[in-house]
DNA sequence: TTAAAAAATTTAACACTGTTAAGTAAATGA
DNA sequence: TCATTTACTTAACAGTGTTAAATTTTTTAA
């Protein structure tokens, strides 16, 4: 019987849809965009048809997220392809991992817990600067008697940021090390950072 | 007349257990598990009132971030002052800042745009290791001839992952740098680290 | 004290969400 | 052609944020 096959062909077909539907939907208007409803208009079936090929919403942004890791490993093996040393391999790899971010943005938001909504939010927030404006000083002043130029202060002031918001964020998404492995890291990156500020 | 002074002492107050309220739900259930409805229930009224205090959920949300904000600040002020040098200042401030993250998670959750959901999603899926392991190895044979113990390439990863993944999380969530400023961290930091293995 | 006005609070409703069960139409097999 | 399976839709439930109307309570004025 070659129909079932076909019928089997149309199924996989119609599961594919779906995830295609998914992301259309999420790059159009986020991810607060998403439901089931908007998936089932945008391939022409009703919401409960959704329910043959996953078994719930869930499963779906797992699928994306498993094809969001599937597209990263690519880019990041042909960004080492490019290179023989490990050390330039090292840095087009990361250059390729934050290109990734920016170019598959709502992959990269589903693969590792970065939140959409609240953007705008945090925006004109005074509050929100506090604590910027509190760390900037210190390193204005651990840079004396060298004036440093804002763009000097801004670079180490993220750099520092960035270390550590990026180890937070991982720790509480999906809680990767020991507390152990954590303070070393936390604490050889600052005083790294640290270090090359005094010289 | 002083009952005026005390209705609009209890409005303040109202005010005050609808934020409480707010966040115990949600220390007590994650973010998704916060609703008016479960809200108007912790301080004995019905959804609707809420309203009169907030104009939205959105105004709720705001204000938490508000706090939150106010907190770290306090906490950055704290741990400066138990410093002198700059240097042992800017260190204090920055493990304070990882203490807050860890001490009020959903607090830092909804300031920075951590998702909460998707924790138990990305574990259990083999992919997600994919590109852990290409980078992985790829710093292993950066070290050698020395032969690295386990530890000894997951510090180097994560300090790696964090400061690009953290980056990357800033840009999304509060796009704040430009473009150069933003490549100028990065190629820094990458090559401080490479720079930090190969001695 | 009582009637009227104002404020406080609730009920009901709307449009949406994910999800399930029941019903209907279409395709298939004998 | 008839029966059975498959495909699909409609209807419903419990939940969400939010608004308007109805109701109760409190305050004010006569």
């Amino acid at each position: 019987m070659a129909s079932k096959d076909r019928i089997l062909r149309l199924k996989e077909e119609t599961r594919c849809n779906i995830l295609d539907a998914s992301l259309k939907i999420v790059k159009e208007g986020g991810w607060d965009a998403l439901s089931m409803r908007k998936i089932a208009d945008e391939i022409e079936y009703t919401a409960p048809i959704i329910y043959e090929y996953y078994s719930n919403k869930g499963a779906i942004l797992l699928e994306l997220t498993r094809k969001g890791f599937l597209l990263l490993a690519k880019q990041l093996e042909e960004a080492k392809a490019k290179h023989r040393l490990p050390a330039k391999q090292l840095e087009a790899m990361w250059l390729a991992y934050w290109d990734f971010a920016f170019a598959e943005r709502e992959l990269y938001q589903v693969m590792y817990g970065v939140e959409t909504s609240c953007c705008e939010m945090a925006k004109k927030m005074p509050e929100s600067e506090l604590p910027t404006d509190l760390i900037w000083d210190v390193i204005v002043e651990l840079m004396l008697p060298h004036v440093a130029t804002e763009d000097e202060v801004c670079i180490k002031y993220y750099t520092f940021w960035s270390v550590i918001h990026g180890l937070i964020s991982i720790n509480m998404v999906n809680r990767g090390n020991s507390d152990e492995t954590n303070q070393e890291i936390l604490k050889l990156a600052i005083s790294g950072i640290i270090k090359s500020i005094t010289g």
